[in-house]
RNA sequence: GGGGUCUUAGCUCAGCUGGGAGAGCAUCUGCCUUACAAGCAGAGGGUCACAGGUUCGAGCCCUGUAGGCCCCACCA
């Protein structure tokens, strides 16, 4: 309370005091305490090499608001955080930068590349984690977790190998998708498609007669869009329902180039649409051709070497890229004669994610997660609304991919990532897959094994992270108290990545659900509604905003008016928007803080209310009841759009500005003193709501207000209460209020100058609407601009030409003599009898329907009838006036 | 090809279970009123894409149409 609070709200400076506050108290470390209930999220564990981008503080945001608000709601709130190794991100950004001090990641050798991605972790691992406190994250750093960590290897180990032992992880020659930059397979969820201009090689291949001879007059012709691929031909196919080919289904064609016999096969696979109807069939390089081979026993020839040039399989083309094979083999085909037209054609072309790359086909040994039955649990769980999945919208998406689940390719020819816990005898062949290398084969009792080269998927160790963080496969007292989890916060782009994989491990190896709730959220985009990427330049960075304006800001503009798993767009007059909010709520504080100085509130101020602090305190209470009843359904956005009017409409724009008159007079120790009680009780429920979006400066002006060594973080959350609903003193005030806005709105048509009071005479027959005037008859007059306000039953005494206001109950006359234009109050008159005249007619129009009156609530036909009521006492008070003044 | 989603004020978007259209920004008018000009008081501005339907009642539910965006699959 010593601390003077400066004009405009900089957050300098406090935020990272404030952070450090926190940090030393230990305010966002959980322990096991079973008097508590839990509340936990594991945060999506960001990338090593990443840095803080809007998504991040989005995604983070949200997640701390949660923590936050379960936090003060007396849970035992712990936000789980650490890193990812990110397997091939980081992999090669780390070759990137090898590459700029010349060396090559081969020159390296395994052991050397590793030390080198350890220091690469060791320097850039704790970016991201600073970055995320410059946010306000309140995570329990105590419990910071890596992916690749001794507990999480474990973890994957301890999966990989039950998982082997149960048949659903196996190594297979399978068809997959080949990286030649990275080289590396990838998971199908890795390949992104884009659509490119390429072109259509219409190319025909000449029979081979029955006397074994070439044909030089018999062609089939097909059409292709990697012609190089013809090097890997092993059969042509036809539709077996094709009548124009059916006669020819067991004859032989030549594939020229490479003087190999290649036979019809008849496969429902070929489409007789599309084209010509026929199809080359490669197995060794397209999927789909993969298949048709198993079906008919064909050879799969592999054309390709790692990095897409052609191997000893293709010939004299051997050595070359893929794409100068192309026009060779092109161009020598036209010489040929076999090239029969080139069409232009648009399609799809895989892509590697990562790098970009155009991914290559290849069948190569791999080790893969049998899906069918793992998938099961997940699919039944989302069914069942054991998940629930926000919006739910979301879970068509994720059906749709459930529902069409191929296995998963966990192995990577990569590095950096946890090794396959595989080994291979040497001397016979026999592969064991167990925690450690065996020292002795068990089929020939060789003893030289060497373990698989490869590494697995980066998603492999993310699926486990909502337990493996928690201790597993150890039996931990954490894994216990914290599993399942709560909420995952994380945008749909990684729900087949991530989301759906963390839900099927969880089933399967902890034989539960990794959490019950998974709140989704957009991408952020930028004022054009792009997509802010690196190759644009259009990426806002969220440490200049924060730097700028500050995290309670950025963390506002972020969360206000955006709805679970929509896109957002991010623009700064947003921000701004968002730091004028804070510099209000610091204002008002500040406002308050000064009339306090000195003075002490009563203990017994609360029983010296007056109706007005009644009244907000009843508004208060609302907010309280709905922006966490908001909360606890996860619509964030509205929820603080709540508290933000409340903080800025009711409380700053009426409340503060009707309770000045008796902060200012110092006659009435009692009325002074509940203003004051009820300033600061107001304040500081509203800086409650607020904290879990505004962290800092909550903090900030609850510890001006209380003392230093409190703290709003762990405060208890503010509860509805129901001594505190005043419905009586709401309906006054908002009389009052009423009364307020129609002489404000006068005043401004009649270009009244504010400093020009007037005399208020509010006449009304009711005693009670006269008393609620008597009563806030000193905020009234300042808010109305009164000089004077006299309350009475007639109009008497009041000049025939003043102007009048119509509310609800009663009539308010301004005498403005020199102002009076009386054709002008007639006119105003008209306007509101005309929109009386239509609020009637509607009302009027429903009550009189009959089938309304029969089927709509009891509420609604009694709400409806007030109003009719309402408005008919209205319009009588202005057909009297207008009467009065035509006459 | 399959699925999703959006179309609401000049701009960007809210609008939760159907019950008299909202916010921020922008525009216009008047105010430096001792918390705040990053502010205060007021004003204008919307056949809620279009066409049907269900309902006493539809921005909200259903069907269709048009346009935009996204995801999945990928036919050589």
């Amino acid at each position: 309370m010593s601390r003077e609070l400066a004009k405009t709200y900089d957050p300098h400076g406090i935020e990272d005091r404030l952070y450090q506050k926190w940090m030393e108290k230990k305010y966002f470390h959980a322990e096991v305490d079973y008097s508590k209930k839990p509340f936990t999220i594991v945060i999506p564990p960001p990338n090593i090499t990443g840095q803080l981008h809007m998504g991040h503080a989005l995604d983070n945001t949200m997640q701390d608001i949660l923590i936050r608000f379960k936090r003060m709601q007396g849970y035992n709130a712990l936000w789980q955080p650490g890193t990812d190794h990110a397997s091939i991100a980081t992999e090669v950004r780390i070759i990137e930068n090898l590459k700029k001090e010349g060396i090559e990641k081969r020159d390296l050798g395994r052991e050397g590349f590793l030390k080198k991605a350890w220091e690469w972790k060791e320097e850039y691992g704790g970016r991201i984690i600073n970055q995320l406190k410059k946010l306000g994250s309140s995570c329990d750093w105590d419990r910071e977790r890596f992916t690749m960590d001794e507990g999480c290897n474990q973890a994957v180990t301890e999966v990989f190998c039950k998982m082997h032992e149960k048949g659903w992880i196996y190594r297979g020659n399978r068809i997959g998708n080949w990286c030649p930059v990275c080289k590396t397979s990838i998971s199908d969820a890795e390949v992104a498609y884009e659509e490119q201009a390429g072109h259509f090689w219409h190319i025909k291949y000449p029979f081979i007669n029955e006397d074994g001879t070439v044909s030089t007059t018999e062609f089939l012709e097909f059409a292709t869009t990697r012609p190089e691929t013809m090097l890997g031909d092993t059969a042509v196919a036809v539709n077996p329902e094709d009548e124009r080919y059916q006669k020819l289904i067991g004859r032989k064609l030549m594939l020229p180039l490479m003087n190999r016999e290649l036979p019809i096969v008849a496969d429902s696979y070929v489409d007789m649409e599309f084209g010509t109807g026929v199809v080359k069939i490669t197995p060794g390089h397209d999927p789909n051709d993969f298949e048709v081979g198993k079906r008919h026993n064909l050879p799969e020839i592999n054309i390709l070497n790692d990095d897409a040039t052609i191997n000893e399989n293709g010939g004299k083309y051997q050595g070359m890229d893929r794409y100068e094979a192309r026009k060779a083999i092109v161009k020598e085909l036209d010489e040929m004669g076999l090239l029969v037209r080139i069409e232009d054609h648009a399609h799809n072309v895989g892509t590697h994610d990562r790098c970009g790359t155009t991914i290559e086909p290849m069948i190569k040994k791999q080790w893969f997660v049998k899906m069918d039955e793992l998938i099961k649990p997940a699919v039944k769980a989302v069914q069942d609304k054991e998940i629930r999945l926000i919006p739910e919208r979301m879970e068509k998406t994720y059906f749709n991919w459930t529902d069409n689940i191929r296995d998963w390719c966990i192995s990577r020819q990569l590095w950096w990532g946890h090794r396959i816990p595989a080994y291979y005898c040497q001397e016979c062949g026999e592969t064991v897959v167990a925690k450690k290398a065996p020292a002795v084969c068990p089929k020939c009792r060789g003893t030289h094994f060497e373990q698989d080269p490869d590494t697995l998927d980066t998603w492999f160790s993310s699926a486990l992270w909502p337990f493996s963080t928690l201790g597993w496969p150890k039996d931990t007292e954490e894994l216990k108290y914290f599993y399942p989890t709560d909420v995952l916060v994380t945008g749909y782009d990684i729900i087949f990545f991530w989301v759906i994989r963390m839900i099927f491990s969880g089933y399967e190896q902890m034989g539960e659900k990794p959490f019950h709730t998974v709140l989704f959220h957009g991408l952020v985009r930028d004022s054009q509604g792009r997509k802010m990427s690196k190759s644009l330049g259009n990426g806002i960075d969220p440490l200049e905003i924060i730097d700028k304006y500050g995290a309670d800001a950025l963390r506002l503009t972020l969360i206000t008016g955006n709805a679970p798993g929509n896109d957002m767009r991010f623009y700064m007059e947003r921000v701004e928007a968002s730091r004028n909010f804070a510099n209000k709520v610091w204002n008002a504080s500040r406002f308050i803080l000064m009339n306090m100085e000195g003075k002490e509130i009563p203990a017994d101020a609360a029983r010296h209310l007056q109706p007005v602090d009644k009244w907000i305190l009843s508004r208060l209470n609302n907010v309280v009841k709905e922006a966490t009843e908001n909360m606890e359904s996860y619509e964030l956005g509205i929820a603080v759009q709540k508290v933000y009017d409340f903080i800025w409409d009711e409380f700053c724009d009426w409340y503060i500005e009707m309770v000045k008159p008796r902060l200012y007079a110092t006659d009435d120790a009692d009325s002074q003193g509940a203003a004051l009680w009820t300033l600061k009780t107001v304040l500081i429920d509203a800086l409650k709501l607020l904290h879990p979006y505004m962290p800092f400066i909550t903090e900030e002006i609850f510890c001006t207000l209380q003392s230093e060594e409190e703290s709003i973080m762990i405060s208890s959350w503010p509860l509805y209460q129901e001594d505190r609903r005043f419905e009586k003193e709401e309906r006054q005030i908002e009389a009052i209020k009423e009364a307020v806005r129609g002489i404000r709105n006068l005043r401004s048509d009649m270009n009244v100058p504010p400093a020009k009071k007037a005399h208020v005479f509010v006449v009304s027959e009711t005693q009670e609407m006269l008393d609620i005037f008597t009563e806030g008859r000193l905020f009234f007059a300042s808010l109305a601009g009164a000089s004077d306000v006299t309350m009475q039953k007639d109009r008497s005494g009041i000049p025939e030409d003043a102007v009048s206001v119509v509310i609800a109950g009663a009539t308010l006359y301004i005498p403005f003599a020199e102002l009076v234009d009386i054709q002008k109050e007639i006119e105003r008159l008209e306007k509101e009898e005309k929109r009386l005249a239509g609020e009637l007619a509607r009302v009027n129009g429903m009550l009189n329907n009959e089938r309304f009156m029969s089927k709509a609530p009891e509420a609604k036909v009694a709400e409806e009838r007030a109003k009719l009521e309402k408005y008919t006492h209205m319009m009588e008070q202005v057909r009297e006036r207008l009467g009065q003044l035509r006459a």
